[in-house]
DNA sequence: CATGATAATTGGTTTAACCAATAAACCAAT
DNA sequence: ATTGGTTTATTGGTTAAACCAATTATCATG
């Protein structure tokens, strides 16, 4: 049984508005309508409206200013990576996906150094499970947890706070997360290739491997500790 | 002549209460006091504290819940990058900033696809800039504007938002900042091979070169790249 | 035309309620 | 004694009506 959420007036309010400042209804260096004005357009409180704002501000939407008014900011200069959750950017998305591996490599670097024995039984135990899991679904949620447990043994507070914010907008496209994982069986021996990795101990052939910048003396050095496991 | 933000109550109480949750004064899982205490406490009205705590929750520090009370969430948990810049963790923020390379890579390897000629030409104007800047500070202003050029001329939004972020917790700690660019000579000359780089347009090397991933026949090519400028 | 006072506009804050969700206390039926 | 429902207290969510404070526009005055 699923819990939903009761959604409060603000979370609706902050929804509306950000989708229309993203949509561009409201361009940026413009002025939103007064605060009376759009709280009243929208059916809701002033001081409600004001909540929602506050969140819009946090995310670098809007910037409000005494006596002037509420000025509309260019989301791409102030924006974080957590806006890409509400963008419906499609290749955008896509790009972010990308770049996921190379923050990877460097997660499995710092794994190198850092992972403890603790560390890599439980990526394999994630791994394992993997394998059995069907549901496309189930697989995703798999998949971010063994990323959540890489990051992990990182022991990285920055890769933490990245990674955070690219579950989050995974969450926001499950369709479009669980298309780029469906071909499973590269999945689970990608997950099995990150560990042996991981127990190797070398960084720089990690990052190497991962990027695929691989020599071909590189290659010679992988092959041996992908058969190792 | 530079204008000082004449602080609202809300930031205030906003920096204090974050302050007060990051230092570990209300653990996670635990619940601050109930919103009418807590504004006496502070001496603030209940909506301005209310304010306050959107933003709070925006940040993914605290979850009010209807009824209950407002749980302090774990920041390791739920923080973005940009929760960074109000930790005042130097081995966190000196890690984040080695980090910084290789995000810088991947920014660099879209440019060697994307940037144009006036990217570059910009990027040049601002490099040869810097060889003539003393003040440290004014040398860190020009550093995040090289960043924010070369980041134009990856045409990326991902990693738009991603320097975005690095940018701001940048400027919360000034002096750190300053102090990763003291050699100035060296950020100069790093300068220009960035840009001989991209000019080059070959991403693979442009990555490999920047996280000194350089095989001995990868080092040759790119002795040439750097004398060519 | 320039200038300073004034009014209008707009965000910031406060007061005082009331609504709604939750948990604790209580009580009755079994 | 346990279960199940009801009441009560607590706490966050929302609204109303003001008033404060910063900015801008207006306009009378020199």
């Amino acid at each position: 049984m699923k819990i939903i959420k009761p959604k409060r007036a603000v979370d609706i309010a902050k929804a509306q508005l950000r989708k229309a400042i993203l949509s561009g209804e409201y361009p940026p260096e413009t002025k939103l309508p007064p605060e009376r004005t759009l709280a009243t357009q929208m059916g809701i409180n002033r001081l409600t409206l004001r909540s929602a704002l506050s969140h819009l501000e946090s995310e670098g939407l809007v910037q409000p200013r005494h006596g002037q008014g509420i000025l509309v900011l260019n989301y791409k200069k102030f924006g974080n990576l957590d806006l890409m959750a509400h963008l419906d950017n499609d290749k955008a998305l896509i790009e972010l996906f990308t770049l996921r591996r190379s923050f990877a490599a460097e997660a499995i670097a710092f794994a190198c150094e850092r992972a403890s024995v603790k560390h890599i039984n439980t990526l394999r135990a994630i791994a394992r499970r993997q394998e059995d899991t069907e549901d496309p679904s189930e697989f995703l949620e798999g998949d971010l947890e063994f990323t959540q447990q890489m990051i992990a043994a990182s022991q990285s507070l920055p890769l933490t706070f990245l990674f955070n914010t690219l579950e989050r907008v995974t969450r926001s496209q499950p369709e479009l997360a669980m298309q780029m994982l469906a071909d499973r069986a590269a999945a689970c021996s990608s997950y099995y290739a990150l560990i042996a990795l991981i127990r190797h101990r070398d960084p720089d052939l990690a990052r190497k491997a991962i990027l695929g910048l691989t020599s071909d003396r590189d290659q010679i050095k992988l092959k041996k500790v992908l058969m190792k496991g």
